[in-house]
RNA sequence: CGGGGCGUAGCGCAGCUUGGUUAGCGCGCAGCGUUUGGGACGCUGAGGUCGGAGGUUCAAAUCCUCUCGCCCCGACCA
């Protein structure tokens, strides 16, 4: 492609709506623009990078053995309250109608349908397992779209579901998955790490998320050298054993004014980790109440799937009081009529400190289960880097991530609803078992850029790049440079590489700016003085130092890099 | 949904407080000339329903009301 007639142009200034650096870059690269909130164009570089990731993981769905299907965007609403899940959904779901006033909506993703189609062809145990996928766009109105392509209203999304008879089946086929993905993403050029992650109120079993670890990630990611890694939603951490005593008689203590754990834990001469920390939470409109030792923190995900709330909410100062509950001196003992949960850490001592149910006034020696009863036990702590690793024992380390895929074990919620069944060899019918599989790939084009960037620009890992070269020709009349790179430029093309031939008549530090900006892995110059020595200087995008390589070797010279150099 | 900000040329912005000629500037764009290894320069030129509607006024980009859109923080995000 010649840049001269490339549609799209490169800026210098930076679009005022874009805040984060992958959305500056594209713009200024002219690789998308916006239409609407979270509704982008795509330009001819951006598309060309959004199908070649696209080739890898249609390359290695079909390896591990699924097969493509295209399914629509236009579903009935109806086919979303057989399943239960227009609640789940909520808001994000684009409704509309149509001319018979009948409700449809634009897919969010397509479980639903896949189901359904499977439930017509799939009868027998003889036709499972089964795997399909497909790369189509989705929609899903955000209440916040944002940086760019991150998080969008409508969305490339390749999904893939999974159909077998059994666990062991599922089991067999989502390791088969994963070690798909784990190929796509180092095919890409884009290393990501696997972490486990929550699978939601709907998920089933298990549930895996594939992380670009860069700091501008909005997903935290607590991990251990050992290899542990999970998203913080889900993360665990050993928190330890306090003094473990003999349990003492319960005692009111007199504590004016004190409300925070540290105030009233200094006060008792004491620590945060021999004391109750007590949380009220809205859920699904009921108070309840969430107990932690105080030296921990809530981990408000795992205590809404404790509860398997749809709604949760910490409760406002208005809703404690109302509750006759007493902001700062809340606590588990002397309390009646709530719900609650508490972390698995109250039983890791003895003798606690505990709000006392009136104002100024806490317990201490309180001891469970003697003084208070939990209606859950488990675990809803936050787990934290600096913690220590529940595997290994080795402390904790913490990173931020952009989710860039998410495999479920999704079991047979869905196929009980929706009615795919199959018989086994008895005759006897039962619900498949399924798995759902899914990457934003436009997602991962913006988290590609913001892990691989410099101040300059983009900088294309070689395997997704739009381009592989950029061909630079600093033409000067009565030379031949113009001459050169034409010959370079259609030498290239039929030795099969990829190269984007600047022929603007721009001075070189506009060829060279766009140049960085756009991002390609190489990049050839040809000018005066590199024809001096019969060469012309080749640059890699992501190193400072250039060389000059003899016009006669640079064509096969380009075949062996754009091969050989991982990035 | 709560909080904050912004809509003026393709892009970035000024002008608005205190209403008053043909609404400016930079980049980009078109033409001509001089330049050419890290965003050159000169001259000439094109390009605007000032987001939209209504109102106040002799007069509105500017004041008032309503409305639409976009961005950021939070809530939310199977």
């Amino acid at each position: 492609m010649r840049v001269t007639r490339l549609f799209g142009k490169t800026t210098r200034d930076v679009p005022a709506e874009a805040d984060t650096i992958s959305h500056q870059l594209m713009l200024r690269a002219g690789m998308i623009n916006q239409l609407s909130a979270g509704v982008y164009s795509y330009l001819p570089l951006a598309l060309r990078v959004l199908q070649k990731v696209e080739a890898i993981i249609r390359d290695e769905m079909n390896k591990a053995g699924s097969q493509e299907v295209l399914m629509p965007t236009l579903q009935p609403l109806e086919l979303w309250e057989t399943s239960g899940r227009v609640k789940a959904f909520g808001k994000g779901l684009f409704v509309l109608k149509d001319r018979k006033d009948r409700d449809l909506v634009l897919g969010p993703t397509h479980e639903e349908v896949i189901t359904t189609l499977v439930a017509r062809f799939v009868q027998s145990y003889r036709d499972l397992p089964q795997m399909l996928y497909q790369i189509q766009t989705k929609f899903r109105d955000e209440p916040r779209p944002r940086g760019g392509l991150l998080r969008v209203r409508e969305f490339t999304m390749k999904d893939l579901y999974s159909f077998d008879v059994d666990e062991a089946g599922l089991d067999k086929n989502y390791d088969i998955m994963l070690n798909a993905y784990k190929a796509i993403y180092e095919r890409c050029g884009l290393p990501a790490i696997m972490v486990e992650a929550d699978s939601g109120a709907i998920g089933g079993k298990a549930s895996h998320e594939f992380m670009l670890p860069t700091p501008s990630g909005e997903d935290e990611i607590i991990c251990c050298s050992c290899g542990y890694a999970a998203n913080v939603e889900k993360a665990t951490c050993v928190k330890g054993v306090c003094l473990n005593d003999k349990p003492e008689p319960l005692e009111p203590v007199s504590t004016p004014g004190m409300k925070t754990i540290e105030e009233v834990a200094s006060f008792m001469r004491s620590r945060p980790s021999q004391t109750y920390k007590t949380l009220v939470y809205v859920a699904d409109n009921n108070i309840i109440l969430a107990v932690i030792r105080g030296d921990l923190e809530v981990n408000e995900i795992k205590l809404k799937n404790a509860l398997k709330a749809t709604d949760m909410r910490l409760a406002t100062e208005a809703e404690v009081r109302e509750a006759g509950l007493w902001p700062g001196f809340v606590s588990p003992v002397a309390v009646d009529g709530f719900k609650v949960v508490a972390d698995d850490s109250i039983d890791s001592g003895s003798n606690f400190i505990a709000g006392g149910n009136k104002p100024d006034t806490h317990f201490k020696n309180v001891n469970y289960p003697r003084d208070f009863k939990a209606d859950i036990v488990t675990d809803i702590a936050a787990a934290r880097a600096g913690g220590k690793c529940a595997r290994c024992g080795g402390t904790l380390n913490s990173q931020q991530g952009i989710e860039v895929g998410h495999i479920f074990k999704l079991g047979t919620f869905l196929s009980t609803k929706l009615g795919a069944n199959y018989n086994d060899e008895q005759g006897q019918s039962h619900p498949i078992v399924m798995g759902c599989y899914g990457i934003g790939v436009g997602r991962l084009l913006g988290a590609a850029i913001e892990q691989n960037h410099d101040d300059k620009g983009i900088i294309w890992p070689m395997p997704i790049a739009p381009y592989q070269i950029a061909l630079c020709p600093l033409y000067r009349d009565g030379t031949p440079v113009g001459e050169i790179a034409e010959k370079l430029y259609a030498e290239f093309q039929a030795s099969g590489l990829e190269v984007l031939l600047d022929d603007r008549k721009e001075s070189p530090g506009i060829k060279f700016n766009d140049a960085d900006l756009i991002g390609l892995p190489l990049r050839v110059t040809v000018s005066p003085r590199t024809l001096e020595k019969n060469s012309v200087e080749v640059k890699w995008r992501n190193k400072k130092d250039s060389e000059l390589i003899p016009l006669d070797q640079v064509t096969a010279k380009m075949v062996e890099w754009t091969r050989s150099r991982p990035k």
